[in-house]
DNA sequence: AAAGTTAATCGTAATATTGCGATATAGCAA
DNA sequence: TTGCTATATCGCAATATTACGATTAACTTT
């Protein structure tokens, strides 16, 4: 099949489950990163730094978009990006959550 | 290619971004909520709790705990899982190092 | 206008993921 | 031994992901 149900699920594990989905490249998780590093908006320093090809950067930057993790807008002629701050919130929210669910007891097995 | 390179990046991005994809799907965040409830030690409830086929579950299960999420011990017929404490550990520091690097100023773009 | 720069999109190939049924494995019960 | 239960594994089909080069689009500069 490949898709994933998400019938069966409630709407904020899928939501929490979308987020981790596409943070959960090593590519992403670095241009979060050097988004988050740089502050100011940065565009395709990002080819260089982390060495892959153009439009594959351009498809990392579109997916996170389209989860809302990150947003740009046009600057001349070059894009600017930045963390969305109310989504990073929503999944710090729900990450915390679950992060916390876990009691430091010892593994019981 | 559809195979992921993991040269160019820090060991500990490749390692949060493993942790991040296997928790990147609703099935997965069920499953580990599920097993965080009844703290105590389950099995196959999950088939019936979460709506999927047994060899589905089985699978997820299997994911969780190839990047050390959970972990499983065979009691009589059934297997016990829970959730990995040092595994979930090390997710929560880099997790929480991560989610706090954005402070609180106001989208720049 | 012409050329250059930057980023997005298209098309494609290789590989991975998701989900299921069927089968195998292993322990327990009769 | 013979079943019964619980879980894992296999094989498969459908779809998704990753990455790249080539092209397009849009804005700047000359």
């Amino acid at each position: 099949m490949g898709l994933t149900r998400t019938d069966n699920y409630t709407s904020e594990q899928v939501n929490l489950a979308q987020l981790l989905k596409v943070l959960g490249h090593p590519a992403r998780i670095a241009i979060v990163q050097s988004i988050i590093r740089t502050n100011k908006c940065i565009c395709g320093d990002l080819v260089t730094e982390i060495g892959l090809a153009q439009s594959t950067i351009s498809q990392h930057l579109k997916e996170l978009k389209s989860v809302g993790i990150i947003q740009g807008t046009i600057e001349g002629t070059s894009v600017c990006y930045c963390i969305n701050v109310e989504t990073w919130d929503r999944l710090k929210l729900s990450m915390n959550e679950l992060l916390n669910a876990v009691d430091a007891n010892p593994d019981c097995c």
